[in-house]
RNA sequence: GGCCCGGUGGUCAAGCGGUUAAGACACCGCCCUUUCACGGCGGUAACACGAGUUCGAUUCUCGUCCGGGUCACCA
């Protein structure tokens, strides 16, 4: 059996959708997974969609998701070239050969004509005119250069039968296929041809693609056919839907969220948790493992593991695989990957980001909802005094400016300053008054945050804000509670 | 509309003729606790429907319904 191959064949548009991304995700794991290659093509045809910068958005998008490929544009291969437009000229020649072959034919009709018996003919479609032209009129069309696209002869009678690898055995009437174009009348390929063009001369085992695509494989096969080529080994993927505002589903778009992966990543999801959880999104392990590592899931994938029907994407699931991720951190890791968030809150303010990490790591889910949880720690909100009203921790109006005003002279009178002599000056203070280690905690962690909830406690902050401005904000407090 | 595909809790899903129908997310409750989180424990919740086949159907077949895809000189 020769070597896999798989190819990820996206159009520079310059957004990379997560059902891209999953396709691409898929390709990448069935090359590893069966020890081939998994090779990346530009299909650049369309020049009206032609987007500046665009590919390097699929270059970058492919790094950062940590899909690399071992063939493509940037690094060569002995199959390229890997852009589309670069190989323009190599499928005019097939679509002669399949005429000289009498498989396919030149057609001559007008744009008009074609909308004129679409209209007219019970289901649509092209009714073959051109098919069986007398070889003298197809002469006299040419040399009055008369515009023609190249069609290929579909058989009239009969059944077309494939088997995906997930879908199984699929069967199609051949009265259901058109006389598809292969050639257009400016000379270009139509994208389904090129397509098999490319994947034959570029060695491609496996074509992985959306399900979108299951109706139209028979006519791809029949190009196989007529070439004589060997046909590739389907897998088909489900699709990837949205859920809607009034609970129906469709088609994962815009109006669900941010469905580009770079979109994602603005919003503070870690590469690692996307891919993640999208390769969950379609495809399950024997074992129902759910965190997985690239590699760990190239070991493990199979394609029987591939689910038939279509899956919502989910993004509060998203967000539980992005806070495992961001538990699984170290501290410095988790540091380094929250520091521009930390910078947008605090400006250049001198904290120690480290400390404020190891608080901080425990309860983010996604790094854009690090700088509204620290705020605080910048400037001092305005709160009401109403926030030293705590059932829980038995304070209220009157015994919190006692506290405070204990937990003032406790903490101004410390010689060092640290979390070790925070943590003996309070808990020893909630002794000596003979209340719960809550009593004197929740007013003292209202004067230092102005906030009902915090990351951390009233140590972790009081450390982190330092002495000074801690007595500072204690005694903001001791002003609103007088 | 024709054709193709799909249908297990709200979501992702295991299951491949006999199970108390797993697990995860979300949700709810309890515990832990200086708030919130984390962590621990527990709970609510599903085989779309109707006929077959079978001793026995979530699993197999057919029909119905619902959902999606596809029918371009777009990719």
């Amino acid at each position: 059996m020769s070597k896999v191959r798989t190819r990820f064949a996206p159009s520079p548009t310059g957004f990379m959708h997560v059902g891209n991304l999953r396709t691409a995700l898929y390709e990448y794991l069935v090359a590893k997974s069966l020890d081939g290659s998994f090779v990346l093509r530009i299909e650049d045809t369309d020049r009206e969609r032609y987007v500046e910068g665009a590919v390097d958005v699929i270059y970058n998008t492919m790094k950062t998701a940590g899909l690399i490929h071992d063939e493509g544009p940037d690094i060569g291969g002995e199959y390229g070239p890997y852009v589309q437009s670069e190989r323009k000229d190599m499928y005019l020649p097939y679509a002669e050969q399949l005429i000289k072959e009498g498989k396919a034919y030149r057609c001559f009709c007008t744009k008009e004509r074609l909308e004129e018996v679409q209209n007219s003919t019970v289901g649509g479609g092209y009714d073959r005119h051109c098919r069986d032209l007398p070889q003298e009129e197809i002469d006299r069309l040419l040399e009055l250069g008369t515009p023609y696209v190249i069609r290929q002869k579909m058989p009239i009678e009969g059944e077309t039968k494939f088997v995906d690898a997930v879908f199984g055995e699929i069967t199609v009437d051949n009265s259901e296929l058109q006389d598809q174009i292969l050639i257009k009348a400016d000379g270009y390929p139509t994208y389904n041809f090129a397509n098999v063009i490319d994947d034959h001369t570029m060695g491609i085992t496996h074509v992985v693609r959306g399900s979108e695509y299951l109706s139209s494989t028979p006519k791809y096969n029949l190009l196989y056919e007529a070439f004589g080529w060997e046909i590739p080994t389907y897998i088909h993927l489900p699709l990837i839907n949205g859920k809607n505002d009034d609970g129906t589903v469709s088609k994962l778009s815009k109006r669900h969220g941010s469905t580009g992966f770079e979109d994602l990543i603005k919003e503070g999801y870690l590469p690692e948790a996307i891919i993640n959880y999208i390769a969950l999104l379609g495809w399950c392990p024997k074992d129902n493992q759910e965190i997985f590592t690239l590699d760990e899931l190239c070991k493990v994938f199979d394609i029987s593991g591939i689910s038939k029907s279509p899956s919502v994407f989910d993004y509060d699931k998203l967000d539980w695989f992005n806070a495992e991720y961001i538990r699984k951190m170290s501290v410095e890791e988790f540091a380094k990957v929250a520091d521009p968030y930390f910078t947008q809150a605090l400006g250049d303010k001198e904290l120690d980001r480290i400390k404020l990490a190891s608080i901080l790591q425990q309860r983010t889910v996604k790094l854009t909802d690090i700088p509204l949880t620290i705020d605080f720690f910048s400037e001092l909100p305005d709160y009401d005094k109403e926030l030293y009203v705590n059932k829980k921790s038995k304070t209220n109006l009157e015994n919190a400016p006692i506290m405070l005003k204990a937990v003032y002279d406790k903490i101004s009178a410390l010689e060092e300053y640290n979390h070790d002599s925070i943590h003996d000056a309070l808990l020893s203070l909630a002794t000596e008054l003979e209340v719960k280690n809550g009593t004197v905690m929740w007013p003292a962690r209202i004067a230092v945050a102005g906030k009902q909830v915090t990351p951390g406690g009233a140590i972790e902050i009081l450390e982190i804000l330092g002495k000074e401005e801690s007595l500072r904000r204690m005694e903001i407090g001791l002003e609103k509670l007088a």
